[in-house]
DNA sequence: TAGATACTTGACTATTTTAGTCAGGTTTAT
DNA sequence: ATAAACCTGACTAAAATAGTCAAGTATCTA
C-alpha cells in the first residue's frame, strides 16, 4: 500500500498555495519552483482541482490560482477525491452478483478491508488544509 | 493509495488456515480452491510467510502448513511485513542529506504523512488473526 | 521402495499503473 | 501586440503487479 505522487503533490501544492492565498493569485510556475514539481504535471493536477471547485483559475498575465473555499473547509478527502487518489482495499463491492474472488459469499476478510477503509478515511475527513498550514507556520518559528 | 493483492491474499489465506489449524496441516491446494487464489502465487506468498516464521511447513503426502504462533499473536503488521506490503507515504526518510524532493528542508507536508503512517500502522498493530477468525465465525451463524 | 502428494525455488512475462513529457493551443493584463 | 499563464489531450518510459512456468526436493502411505 502506498500513496502515489499525484496525491502528495496535490496536497503539497495546495498547502503552498494556501500560504500565499491572501495576497495574489499564485502561478503554477512559482509552485513548481518552490516545491520541485514538474510544471506540466502540476497543470494536470490543477485541472482536476479546478473541476472539483477546490481552486479557481485566473487566466492571463499575472494570473494563477486561488483557493475557491476557505482553507478550513477543504479536507484532505476532497483533495484526494479530486485527483483520483482513492483508498481502495478490495475489489468486490461494485459487482453485486459476485462476492469477492468470484465466490458466492463475501471473502473471509471483507469486513476487515471495510473497516480499514473507514479508519483511513476518517483521518482524511478530519484534516483540513488549514490544519496543515498552521502545522507548518508554527514549526517555522 | 491501494492495498495490493499480495497483502490481501496473504491475510485471506492465513484466516483460512487458522480456521482449520487445530486439526491437520492445511495444503495450499485446498486454500487455493477455497479462496480462489492461484496455487503458484500462494506458494510465493507462503514462502515469505515461512521465512518470517509465521507459518511452518510440513512436507510430503498429507503435508501442508500450520501456524507457527498462536493466532492471537499474529498481527496484521507481521503479515504485511512478511509479504513486503508496506504503508509507504513519502520518499524522503532514508536520504538524510536531502529533504523531500531534493530540497534542503522538509516538505510542507512531511509531518502529515508521518502521522498518516502511524494512524494506519496502529490499526494493523492491533488487529490479530484471532480477531479476524472470530469476526468470521460469529457472522456465519 | 514406488509413487503420489505437497512443499521449494527461481526465472520469466503480460498487463497495468505511474509519473511524467510534449505539443499546441486559448485567455487576458499591460 | 505580446508575454505570462492557464488549458487540453495525446503520448511514453519505467516500474510495479499479478501472476505463470519449470524443475526440482522431501516425506508419507501402500
Amino acid at each position: 500500500m502506498k500513496l502515489t505522487s499525484k496525491g502528495r503533490y496535490a496536497v503539497m501544492a495546495l498547502v503552498d498555495l494556501a500560504r500565499f492565498n491572501n495576497v495574489n493569485p499564485v502561478s503554477l510556475r512559482d509552485i513548481s519552483l518552490r516545491q520541485g514539481i514538474s510544471l506540466d504535471y502540476l497543470e494536470q493536477i490543477f485541472s482536476k482541482l479546478r473541476k472539483k471547485e477546490i481552486v479557481q483559475s485566473i487566466r492571463g498575465n499575472q494570473g494563477g490560482y486561488v483557493l475557491n473555499k476557505k482553507a478550513k473547509e477543504i479536507k484532505l478527502t476532497n483533495i484526494f477525491d479530486a485527483v483520483d487518489e482513492k483508498v481502495k482495499t478490495v475489489q468486490c463491492k461494485k459487482d453485486s452478483k459476485k462476492g469477492c474472488n468470484g465466490k458466492a459469499t463475501k471473502c473471509l476478510t471483507h469486513n476487515l478491508w471495510d473497516e480499514l477503509e473507514n479508519h483511513i478515511n476518517n483521518f482524511f475527513d478530519e484534516k483540513s488544509l488549514e490544519d496543515l498550514v498552521k502545522d507548518n507556520t508554527e514549526k517555522r518559528v
